[in-house]
DNA sequence: ATCCAGGTATGATGTAAATCGTACCTCTGG
DNA sequence: CCAGAGGTACGATTTACATCATACCTGGAT
């Protein structure tokens, strides 16, 4: 069912598997950011400013990735995070709308500059 | 927070303790069975077919009491069971309608009767 | 009064999840 | 070429969760 990265087919998207995902602050905090980004924001996974070592960081990424929310593309150095806005609309309409409706993931400001920050931690 | 028993009111309702919730395919049918229904039905625990133990099936049902999903009414005997429709609508616009749209949580027909069962297992 | 059906409460248990440290890999910039 | 930044992989730990059995409570039916 995934490619080769590990990004689900639009038809195999569970929705289990989202609800499982969103269910964590820090990992629901990501697709808000994306999520209330323009267009096709593309970041690094330390830009969002998680409170986390490197190792869980790309955890949550992974859970983001293979639950079909986000997409990323290995860059060698660096690794690009995408949300899969419109294939999300259509699979499952609301579900981003929602997401931002359900406030910050306290964490930190959102929208603004969750600026990369050191890895500290 | 929550009331004497247990009900969070609708401005305390948390988006991770809903999606946190709905992640489990048991509560999600039970939340399905319950918003594919005609307006304010009731039903008692053991109606919903679930293929567990009465004391897991408890559990379950207090996640979802909890995070706001459902209301119970305690009737002594029996505990009706009722969707918190408007009040999630008002909330979190979309969420149930998402929660149809995810498909048959793998569980038995559904909208159809689910018969309450002897408690088998 | 009894019994039973529907639920709750309380442990116990096994599995899954979040977290970290360390080691390692891949590019980019001196 | 070497150092460092960004990530992944692996193993260990700790915590949370789903599950059950058992004991108990409450109201309706007999």
């Amino acid at each position: 069912m995934p490619d080769a990265e590990g990004h689900p087919f639009v038809e195999d998207m569970e929705l289990g598997a989202i609800f499982a995902a969103l269910a964590d602050p820090l990992r629901r905090r990501v697709v808000q950011i994306l999520a209330c980004e323009a267009q096709d924001d593309t970041r690094l996974c330390n830009s969002f400013g998680l409170p986390v070592s490197k190792a869980t960081r790309t955890h949550h990424f992974r859970i983001l990735r293979e639950a079909g929310l986000i997409r990323q593309t290995d860059l060698g150095n660096g690794r690009s995070n995408r949300l899969r806005r419109e294939e999300l609309e259509a699979r499952f309409p609301g579900l981003i709308a929602l997401v931002l409706a359900g406030g910050e993931a306290a964490v930190a400001p959102l929208c603004v500059s969750a600026s990369a920050e050191p890895d500290t931690r």
